[in-house]
Parts: structure tokens; sequence; C-alpha cells
DNA sequence: TTAATCTGGACAAATTTAGTCTGGTTTTGG
DNA sequence: CCAAAACCAGACTAAATTTGTCCAGATTAA
């Protein structure tokens, strides 16, 4: 149980550009110099994120990337549902919410043959996860030290 | 984001034999008589069940599996960590350990160029998730009877 | 003994994730 | 104007993971 790389790439993009000036932009070539991803994989993470309403994207010369809205304003829920979204079974629609249900038009319809009890437990946990992730900003972690005396970096 | 079909399997499994009678054991046969699933992957699952103490199993005519505590002793962290356990990225040490940090020797090593504040976040994850399906037993989950009104079975 | 049952490991197919490639379009500075 | 710098879009490929299958062997009750 774990996060794609998207989310993760994604997450490291949009933390530096959090740690600039609002509104500055940022290219991918400034991005890619920095973190060393490939260039044209960031170029569809941000895409997703544009989609989102979470970055507005500039073209042309002297173009980039900006936050959409304060950092303060952007919760990590949304950037997950943003990123994890398009995988084939998704934070918000499927996983928790429909685990062993899948939604056949308007009814929920168990596919095992045996009743059992396991859908309040998918339902809860995405509610705490909706709740812990959509209390925690982007400005949160971008501003958060690593406690340095177990995190080194490599390079 | 989401659990294997192993865990979602495995714990259709555990539900149908908390339902028998304490210590009457179950074959593989009849669980996928009820269930339709394969029986060679079922033996699978249930094989990682049994490394993990969840069941017992008896070889042999007249062999069968058997939970190996009550129900009311299991939690579905212990179910969930047995069954995704062997997955690549797994639940208790991988994902939200060190998600962004992986340990190399005694230390952790943040492979990103700038600092991020993830860790803490995922680490309190991890403590959610514990938290929550550590207070769960199977017990709870056999007897919990779906909500009749959302939920229809197929066939 | 023998049929029923679990055991264990190699193997194969399907799915998903991760990443590349290529040819666009838009914008702006000179 | 126009060429360079940047984003846009989508098909395509490769790698990894999940989801199984197959089968000979070990064990045990009847």
């Amino acid at each position: 149980m774990r996060f794609t790389t998207k989310t993760e790439y994604g997450l490291v993009c949009l933390i530096y550009m959090a740690r600039k000036s609002p509104g500055q932009s940022v290219t991918i070539k400034e991005i890619v110099k920095t973190e060393r991803f490939s260039a044209t994989y960031i170029e569809k993470i941000l895409q997703k994120l544009r989609t989102a309403n979470i970055v507005i994207s500039h073209q042309g010369k002297q173009g980039g990337y900006a936050l959409a809205k304060a950092s303060s304003e952007i919760t990590l829920k949304e950037i997950i549902e943003a990123l994890e979204g398009g995988s084939t079974f998704d934070v918000s629609l499927n996983t928790f919410g429909v685990f062993c249900a899948p939604q056949i038009r308007d009814r929920i319809v168990c596919t095992h043959f045996s009743m059992c009890g396991l859908r309040p437990v998918w339902h809860k946990t995405k509610e705490l996860l909706d709740h812990f992730y959509g209390s925690i900003t982007l400005e949160t972690i971008a501003k958060e030290e690593p406690e340095v005396k177990n995190l080194v970096t490599v390079n």
C-alpha cells in the first residue's frame, strides 16, 4: 500500500514551487536541474496538477508553472487526488469507497458470495485519510524541516 | 491506493472460517465452492496466513485449515501485514515508514535534492492506520451485517 | 494402501506503473 | 517577422508488480 511516484515527484515539485515567492513561475528545466527527474515525466505530472487547478501554466518564452493559489490553501488531499486519480484504482472513488463492492448504476453490489462486514472498514479508512490529508497544507510540508539527526541527503 | 486481491480474498476466507465453530477446519475445496476463487491462488494466500500464525493447517485426508486463535484475538492489522507483506512495497516497512527515504544501513537517506517535510506525514499515516486496523478484530468483521438497503449480492 | 489434502516452487499471463518519443502550439524578445 | 523557449498532447514502449497456473511431492485418515 503506497502512493505512486507521480505523487512523490509531484509533491517534490510543488514543494519547490512553494518555496519561491508567490506568483513566481518555474520552468520544468529548472526543476529537473535541481531534482534530476525525467523532464517529460514531470511534464505529465504538472499537466495533471494544472487540470486539477493546483498550478497554472504560461506558454511561450518566459513561460512556466506557478501555484494557482497560496500554498496555505492547497491541501495534501487535493494533491493526492489529482495525482493518484488517473490510476485504475483511485483514492477517492474506488479503493476505500467500494473496495469489495463496485457500484453498478445506483446500487452498491457486493461480488462475494457470503456477506462480509468489510465495507464500513474501508469507508472509515477513507474518512480517516481524507480528514488527515485534508488538514495538511502544502505550506506546512514546504516549511517543515526534517530531523537532521535521522535524515541525510545524498549528493 | 488500495490493497491487493490477496488481502481481499484472504479476508473473505478468514471471515468464512470465523463463522464456523471454533477449531472446525475447512478445506480449500469448500471455500472455493462457496466463493468461486481460484483454488491454487487461495492456497498461496492461506500459506501466507499460516506462516504468519493466523491459521493452522492439517495435511492429509480430513485435513484443512482453521484459525490459529479465537477470531477476537486476530486483528485486521496482522492480517493485512501478512498478506501485503510479500509485496515489494509493504505496509509495515516501506510505504509509510520511509516513503521518500530508504534506509541504508542504519541511517535514513533522503534521495531528493531539496529537503522536504514529507516523512513525518507518511509516518503519521502509518500510525493512524496501525492504530485503526489494530483495533478491529476478525470477530467484528465476521459478525457485522451489511446494510441491506445499499448492499445487494450478485447470485 | 489409497484417496484426499496440504506444500512448495517454478513459471506464465495480465495489469499497472513508469517513462520515452515525437510532433505539435503558444508566447515573446530581438 | 521569426526563431527560440517553453508548454501541450497523445501514442508508444519498457519495467515492475500483481495475479494467477501447473504439477510433482509429502502427509495422513480411513
